[in-house]
RNA sequence: CGGGGUAUGGUGUAACGGCUAACAUGUUCGCUUUGGGAGCGAGAGAUUCUGGGUUCGAAUCCCAGUACCCCGACCA
């Protein structure tokens, strides 16, 4: 894409109301619009990195067998009341509205109840299960307080997903290859080796839940990890007797903020027995299905990299959800850069070309600001001196590469 | 939801209760310039959040509302 035809552009200083530093970044690069408190829009450039998050999601949850769908977000309040959560003694962020005949209606915060339900019609026989469908939509939440820029909103993406298995065992195996499927997700988008597995608490049918965690300051949790076993436990649960539970001892525990970028959760028969989401079993008897949700916070991972991977100057982007691979900058050297950037579409990769008519020192700041993995600038110096200069935006020096080496880099 | 704070061109800031609300940046036009946010000149851009009050006079003081930020609580 050349830059000039980019609608969103940078600005030198962040608004005043912005304090977390990922919405101060994100927003002086042009990547997302704050609309209010807890809502902001993702411009170009947010989005294509939001949908590259999303896309590596999508990828490992079909890999384990999800299915993906969508549910509408408009929620039924007869879906919600055998559960007692339609009750705002119960459920205090709610975003509550109504029909113009007076119906009420909510906006869902999740859709543990709404798919019970729905699933009451489709499962009949055990033959069936089990089955994995998930989605990746706009969840709503009446926080008290929005905080942390894109990391905690009052408008949020979530990718959830929904087990139904037969049994406990068939649960757990599944439970067991979303813990993998998580773990790849966030190592693919960069930040695994600041990510644990944390245990946290679980409910009327598990001991534990599991919570994804990201060691940043930016976090609101507070978690213990063991660096040895890779693995955590939230605040909430750190007690003398799970310490021990999990073989653990205290002095190997070191003490973190983080934010927990997913979470997984066995639920037991509780929505299904509320809602007989009933199978039919091997001997023609009804039986509540098993049930499990899996969350991540897309939104919540792209605020994260960036409080993790940024320095004065900008943003540094991980490779795999970067909003472009490479940033072209052409100075003085208009038909060359033209040349190279069709060269570099052709060849697949992802260029955002700075064409603008601007001074070099702007683009050099922008480009640092909105931190694309790849620098390339082409100018009358660098074509004198055989090829483009290149220059990764984690590492400070430049060097000047002829473009077949250039191609081989990218490509 | 409790406590605290803030509100002035798009953005960041300034202005003792007293002149036409100032500066930087951005933006538009012209000339010059081109390897780390260039220079000169000329323009446009504000009902100082809203409503009330005090005062001869309010961006400035007081009250209420709203929005935003921070701390805490909440986060099924």
């Amino acid at each position: 894409m050349k830059q000039s035809q980019l609608f969103t552009k940078t600005q030198q200083e962040a608004p005043k109301d912005e304090v977390a530093k990922n919405a101060q970044l994100l927003i002086r690069a042009g990547y997302v619009y704050k609309e209010m408190a807890g809502a902001y829009t993702f411009l170009p450039l947010g989005w294509r990195v939001l949908q590259k998050i999303k896309e590596i999601i999508r990828e490992e949850m079909n890999a384990i067998g999800g299915h993906e769908m969508h549910m509408t977000a408009l929620q039924d309040k007869a879906t919600w009341v055998p559960t007692n959560r339609w009750d705002d003694a119960v459920v205090d962020n709610w975003f509550k509205t109504e029909l113009k005949n007076g119906t009420e209606l909510g906006l869902a915060f999740t859709h543990e109840e709404d798919i019970a339900h729905l699933m009451t019609q489709y499962l009949t026989s055990y033959k069936q299960l089990p089955f994995y469908p998930y989605q990746i939509q706009l969840k709503f939440r009446n926080e008290a307080r929005a905080k942390s820029g894109i990391m905690r909103g009052r408008e949020f993406f979530m990718k959830d997903m929904y087990s139904f298995s037969k049994n406990e065992e068939e649960h757990n195996y599944f439970y067991e290859k979303t813990k993998q499927a998580y773990t790849n997700v966030f190592n693919r988008c960069g930040i695994g080796d600041y990510t644990y597995l944390t245990f946290a608490s679980g409910g009327s049918f598990s001991k534990y839940s599991h919570e994804f965690q990201t060691i940043t300051d930016a976090g609101e949790d507070v978690i213990y990890i063991n660096k040895e076993k890779d693995i955590a436990i939230n605040e909430e649960v750190y007690t003398d007797e799970v310490i021990q539970d999990l073989g653990l001892s205290k002095e190997s525990l070191i003490k973190a903020k983080a934010a927990e970028v997913g979470n997984i959760f066995s639920l037991g028969t509780k929505f299904s027995d509320a809602h007989e989401t009933t199978f039919t079993n091997e001997e023609g008897k009804p039986e509540s299905v098993v049930m499990g949700s899996y969350g991540i916070g897309p939104a919540r991972v792209m605020g994260t990299v960036v409080e993790l991977f940024s320095d004065e100057n900008g943003i540094a982007w991980p490779e795999a959800i970067a909003p472009f691979s490479v940033h072209l900058i052409s100075i003085n050297a208009d038909e060359q850069a033209e040349a190279l950037y069709a060269k570099l579409q052709e060849d697949g990769v992802e260029v955002l070309w700075d064409d603008r008519d601007a001074r070099p020192g702007q683009k050099f700041a922008d480009s640092d600001l909105i931190g694309i993995p790849h620098r390339i600038v082409i100018s009358p110096k660098t074509i004198e001196a055989g090829g483009v200069e290149y220059k990764k935006r984690t590492e400070p020096d430049a060097n000047i590469i002829s473009v077949e080496e250039l191609l081989t880099l990218v490509s």
